[in-house]
DNA sequence: GTGAAAGCGCTAACAA
DNA sequence: TTGTTAGCGCTTTCAC
């Protein structure tokens, strides 16, 4: 059953068997062969728990999601656990399970128990006592999306990418655009919808345009909440409503492409709408966007998390890339509309 | 830092102060506040590690997912976790990474060093060896989504939710359904896709319906692979064409209405179409669907082998509910194209 | 290249 | 109600 076993079989100790089942340089390849057999034939499973008590390396890294069921949060996720898994590690997932998960106890009973190395917190928000808690472990960490107080984070420059994202709009020659942004519901970093809405305001003020107060709007982050916004913005006449709307997450944006439809407009030629993103749903559908790659973040993440595992100090992490993807749902805006 | 500092501060033994901290019944509640006092005041973190090693108990339960990023598997895996958390287990998620992700590896490699008590498998059809090395650790198990031989399984009755959505389209009038459904290329169940195709089937010729062979189109089980295939489906004239649609996910489902859109057909004028799951943007586009709950399924999946880790016998678990779900994708064929 | 022995931090009899 | 004594299964000096 354990690693005795083999001992007494093969008749060697217990420290060999260790020895050989890693493969140390230190032992006999005849040795190494040996034990593998054995082990092999006696169905020989190794323990982690054992293994971690005596090194004090769990080989297993957390990582925390305000929710599981989000676009981005999900290939992160994927991204961490590549890199994780041939690392020869294992992903511990604690889900904070949005605002009525109860996160305290989450928190200290699980994330704190040294069943892991490190830690990837998905855009999270800290107060005061789970950053304290957390530090008790002295565990490395980051933060993926949005920067946090006091750690590392890996992400993308959200202003700098809204700014990509007006830019195209303006240089289109649109005036009239809204924004479609908001808090998420379910815990995502405060800062990146904000940081995403400032540098929308501010590309409309350095150019010269007025955004009237209801064309910033809340589309929660969601595909639902985009079609409602996009309802609302789109409602009016061609001379109320905005020629190009701005959605800070793709999954609004392909919602409020799903409102314009329902109200018969045309895209780009009534309307064009662009997110921010790369969803796999935009592609289908022509979504203009701005795209960055949350699969690549979470394997940056893993990996600093990783080194520092290994001693390595913690240095910071460049800002994720992030590229314009122009596809059809932007173009010029109608002529006459223009002004 | 350990278990022992707590111990010589409050001049109690390790045991005492073990038992303290985990409120057993035979602790003076004095003593157990004082434990838990000073274990604040020192910072101490308990070493799940260890208390396995001495227990045999992970308090940890594995879930193993073909793929992370598809709604079924995120929905079920927030369902496993919510259980999971109540009852105070971790969840390590062993994500076998599609059909390039080296299997083989990650199965050995990790999910068999007792790290978990427990495994949770997600539609995973697995071959020989990897079902005798599971056998190996004799852990207690289950999958969601379709049968495995000689696993428990929790999911909804296949071939039945698509007889429920056949006979909706069928009693509305409709005899030209077709089926997009097909292999998810990922590694999704087997059996799953073809128990819902042979249910499609089965339902169309008990109601004396042919199904021309070009009508059993693979989607992929996804949105894009839907889009494509509707735009096959559907690019004919309307004698050519089916009347209705019969999509085996939501996902797939969608992207056959938008194919539907692109090639403007209105829906449910020109064209019905129903899906499989539940998804959230059906319900904004206003898809017919029959819906399940993952999450729910999860949750089920969850208690059951939490159960059995506590020793109970594994109870076979009935079919997870699935109803029809009737929104505004669906209606009847237009007069004179009924036959 | 291999062995002996001492833990890693906790829990679980068995006593007291 | 609390303490004593063994381990859980592995890794790791330090010898040989």
């Amino acid at each position: 059953m354990g690693i005795q076993e083999i001992a007494t079989v093969t008749g060697l100790s217990k420290a060999t068997v260790s020895r050989a089942l890693r493969g140390l340089p230190s032992v006999a390849d005849t040795t190494i062969d040996q034990v593998r057999r054995v082990a092999d034939e006696l169905g020989y499973v190794p323990s982690s728990a054992a293994a971690g008590l005596a090194t004090g390396r769990q080989r297993a890294v957390g990582v925390v999601v305000p929710v599981i069921d989000r676009w981005f949060y999900v290939k992160a996720l994927g991204g961490v656990d590549a890199e994780l898994r041939r690392a020869g590690h294992d992903l511990v997932l604690y889900n904070l399970g949005g605002p009525d998960g109860d996160r305290d106890r989450a928190f200290r009973r699980s994330m704190l128990r040294h069943r892991v190395d490190a830690l990837v917190l998905l855009s999270l928000v800290l107060d005061e006592t789970e950053r304290s808690e957390l530090q008790l472990t002295r565990h490395p960490m980051i933060v993926i999306g949005g920067p946090a107080p006091g750690l590392r984070n890996v992400g993308v420059d959200d202003p700098a990418v809204a700014r990509l994202a007006v830019e195209h709009l303006l240089g289109l020659g649109h005036r009239r655009i809204a924004y479609v942004g908001g808090q998420d519901e379910a815990g995502m970093n405060v800062a990146v919808p904000y940081r995403r809405r400032d540098g929308f305001v501010e590309t409309m003020r350095g150019a010269g345009c007025s955004v009237p107060r209801g064309w910033l709007v809340d589309g929660r982050f969601s595909f639902a909440g985009g079609a409602e916004a996009g309802t609302v913005l789109l409602g009016g006449s061609a001379d109320e409503r905005p020629s190009a709307v701005f959605c800070a997450s793709d999954e609004m944006a392909l919602g409020v492409l799903l409102a314009a439809a329902r109200l018969g407009l045309h895209v780009p030629g009534d309307l064009s709408v662009i997110g921010i993103d790369g969803h796999e749903h935009g592609a289908v559908v022509g979504l203009t966007t701005v795209a960055q790659d949350p699969e690549a973040q979470g394997r940056t993440a893993a990996l600093a998390v990783l080194a520092e595992v290994d001693g390595a100090p913690p240095v910071p992490v460049p800002p994720a890339p992030a590229t314009l993807v122009v596809r059809t749902s932007t173009g010029p805006p109608r002529e006459g509309r223009r002004r």
